[in-house]
DNA sequence: CCGCTGAATGCTTTCGTTTGCAATCGAAAC
DNA sequence: GTTTCGATTGCAAACGAAAGCATTCAGCGG
């Protein structure tokens, strides 16, 4: 452990700087050293100190990769798209778990102590001024599954529309009395769903009411329709995120109801889970992987032009037609 | 962005070794000096450079977190407790995804050129002689959910003890042939589950068939079963892995069988989706909790003791009974 | 008032690497 | 056999911070 630069430059007897020219791309090299001293650092089983290395080139290909959601599935999803991403570009996610006891500023900082080139932030709902105090440090951050500031680099989709293409599917299926079931209600994909959602019912003919989960996770959809079931105003839901649906749907199945014929459910995000049969959830698809990948080209270009004005990128969705919504009427 | 040492010393009027003391804990500074330097620094919004720092000494606070499982939601829960736990002892996990196109070799590299202290090795399977390249490597490495073999440490649970102890319950709930669906056939888990399993149902008077599914996955699960239940053989199994089970599950109730009536299953892990009210899963828990933090426990323990030998860490599982296993008779 | 002692402080080297600059090399052109 | 010029090479100074060493300081007993 430990062998170094000098190491190699004195097995191979040559100086330091040679070693370092073999070793940084496009540095002027002969094949005849290059050779020399790539057996000299095999033999001693040399690799470059990337930290050390960053100290003189200001990169570290460190990328903090944040987030506060680690319930709800469809994160795993998003995680491994992440890190494939990255991986694929020559960047390192250095994971942060912004759980509620952990101090937003503190993690602010410790990321720039680590000379982090860019953070990527997977989650809806942010403490305040947390994009912000990484845009100001100088470090290029992108908000994915966010909501457009123009402050920020934001990729997502629309939630409004999104919000919206659920009313539209529902009142196409015939179902006119529509609830909303939202997630935490200070979670802006919360809320602009919510907005996208009434306003296209209503422009339809529908009556709307809504109600919101205390989390996106399934037992708080669970609870939350079997409250609702208690006192039914809707023939059909939106709900919005898939692992609340599936509490949902949960939760309608042990009230002895048939999805679709008594009750309609659609959800939002269409993850892995939604397709699985004993759930077949008809559900509004998310396209992860291109919010990703916008996610990391955002945040690329942004290391190439650090002053360039916050851009929006956000990408289409589309109904995925499983079990939990009947056909069109 | 940027504001080092030098300038706060400037600012301040002080030389860099104050500065730098002020900064290091247990350094000898004087209260007037401190705080002649912490407002300057306050200032300047001045915070040292852990990279640097790192160069001399010799200590990065980071750990490599590898894991090639980012498709069984009980790995959500797994990083959420890794995350958490590292953060709370100030280490900071550098996420590796190792999925199978990319070459393990070179992460091994990877690691070692960010220079992290240890690395967390959360997967049952691993490429050969990967977590001997880091023990080699000088790194701490600890294996999670892995068998043990003397040469590394190694957290997890006795996994021949808990085919047993799925065995013995299947048993005693009056089941006489048994079925067990393993990951895939090569995972140390399956094999270790399986061999504790035939073993203890065989000394209970128990006929015992087995059948492996590709992956741990609920596709897999659910295609495995629903192949088995063309020809029926047992009347309970014991899937190695609770994502499978719900694949099972779903496979039982497609071919409209009742569970537990007409088909006992019992998982591994109680991921939390296992105490879904449409899962309802009965299975054996797995104490992530405990795996979790007495793997960071281990792998500190070699930061400060890097010759000791290996140790390995087995925590007892539990079976928790839910609603897909008939009651005791 | 002096000498002593332990705490504070500053100087300088070091960590492992890159990189600007100058010196050297080699081969083509004359 | 010179020149010339671009490609290689080595030297040495950064990068940001820690720490050993020597120096200074303050407070104490005498």
């Amino acid at each position: 452990m430990g062998v170094t630069l000098s190491d190699v430059a004195l097995k191979a007897g040559v100086s330091r700087a040679a070693v370092s020219r073999t070793f940084t791309a496009g540095a002027s090299v002969s094949p005849k050293m290059r050779a020399r001293v790539e057996t000299a650092a095999l033999e001693l089983g040399y690799s470059p100190n990337l930290l050390a290395r960053s100290l003189t080139t200001r990169k570290t290909q460190l990328v903090g990769l944040v987030s506060n959601n680690f319930h709800n599935p469809v994160f795993l999803q998003i995680f491994d798209l992440v890190t494939k991403g990255l991986q694929e570009r020559g960047l390192r996610p250095l994971l942060v778990n912004l759980s509620d006891e952990t101090d937003p500023a503190r993690s602010v900082q410790l990321l720039r102590q680590y000379s982090v080139e860019g953070v990527i932030l997977a989650t809806s709902h942010l403490p305040d001024g947390f994009a912000s105090a990484f845009r100001d440090a100088g470090v290029a951050v992108v908000h994915a599954f966010g909501r457009p500031t123009g402050q920020t680099d934001v990729v997502g989709i629309d939630n409004v529309a999104a919000g919206q293409m659920a009313a539209q599917t529902l009142i196409a299926r015939g179902y006119r009395h529509l609830g909303f079931m939202g997630g935490p209600e200070q979670a802006s994909t919360t809320q602009d769903r919510l907005a996208g959602f009434s306003a296209a019912a209503r422009a339809l003919g529908g009556v709307v009411s809504h109600s919101f989960a205390g989390a996106y996770s399934f037992e708080a959809g669970r609870v939350e329709m079997t409250r609702l079931l208690a006192h039914p105003k809707a023939e059909a839901y939106f709900c919005a995120d898939d692992v609340l649906s599936i509490g949902a749907l949960s939760a309608a199945q042990a009230a002895g109801l048939r999805v679709p014929d008594d009750l309609g459910l659609i959800g939002l995000n269409d993850m892995h889970m939604a397709a699985w049969a004993n759930i077949n959830l008809t559900t509004i698809h998310q396209p992860f992987d291109a919010i990703v990948s916008g996610a990391i080209d955002l945040m690329q270009d942004r290391f190439a032009d650090p002053t360039r004005a916050a851009q929006t990128r956000l990408f289409p969705c589309h109904i995925v037609d499983r079990g939990t919504l009947r056909a069109q009427s």
